[in-house]
DNA sequence: TTTATATATTGAAATATTTCAATGTATTAA
DNA sequence: TTAATACATTGAAATATTTCAATATATAAA
C-alpha cells in the first residue's frame, strides 16, 4: 500500500478527525506519552464528561488515526503514525 | 517564520477547511488547473448554487488555504502551498 | 458472586455548519 | 448611464456535530 493511496472521502474524513481542539488535544497528550493515553487521563485533560470523550476518541478510530489496545485491566490508545503519514502525503497532491 | 510555526487552533481551524468534501473537491480543481479557479467554475463542478460556493471559498481563504487575486474582470483564488505546508509539518508532531 | 473500575452506547438537547433565495457591491461593456 | 457579469453578504431553514445523563458492557479484585 503507497502512501498516496487514499481517497477524497478518507482525506476528507481525517481532516474532520482533526478538526476539533479536543481530538487535537488527546494526540497531543498521546505524542507526550509514547504515543498512548488512557481515556480516564483524557476527561482530567479536557473536562469533559466521559462520553464526550468516548466520543472524539471513537472519531479518531474510525478516521484510522488511533487504534485500541488493552494492557492487564487498562485499555489503551495509541497513534498510528501510517496513516498519518498517508494523509500528510495526500495533501501534497493538492 | 519556520515551517512548524503553527499553534492548535491554527491547525483546528485548517484541518476544519479541508474537512468538507466539496472544498476539497475546489482545492482538486485547482491543483489540476495550475494552481487557479475561477468561482463560476467550482460552481459548475460542485452543482452548488453561488452562494453556497462562496460559503466554501471564504472557508478556505479564512484558514489561509487560499487567496484571492484579480486578471482583468475576472476574480481568481490561487492554493497557497505556504500555509499546506506548514501545516503537513505541524502534523509531524503529533 | 459481588463490587469496583474503565470504557461504550443511547437518546435527546445545545450548538455549529451547510445550503440557498434574495439582495448587495464592484467592475466592465454597450 | 444602463445592462451585464462575477462574486459577496444576509438571513433563515435543513442538516450535522457535540455534549452529557443514564445505562450497558466487560474485566478484574475482593
Amino acid at each position: 500500500m503507497y502512501l498516496y493511496d487514499m481517497n477524497l472521502s478518507q482525506v476528507e474524513k481525517i481532516s474532520k478527525a482533526l478538526g476539533d481542539s479536543h481530538r487535537l488535544k488527546i494526540l497531543q497528550q498521546m505524542q507526550k506519552n509514547k504515543g498512548k493515553l488512557e481515556c480516564t487521563e483524557a476527561c482530567n485533560l479536557l473536562s469533559l464528561a466521559q462520553p464526550s470523550v468516548s466520543h472524539h476518541i471513537k472519531k479518531l478510530v474510525e478516521a484510522g488515526l488511533i487504534h485500541q489496545y488493552k494492557i492487564g485491566r487498562h485499555y489503551h490508545y495509541a497513534l498510528n503514525h501510517e496513516v498519518l503519514d498517508m494523509y500528510r502525503e495526500a495533501l501534497k497532491q493538492l
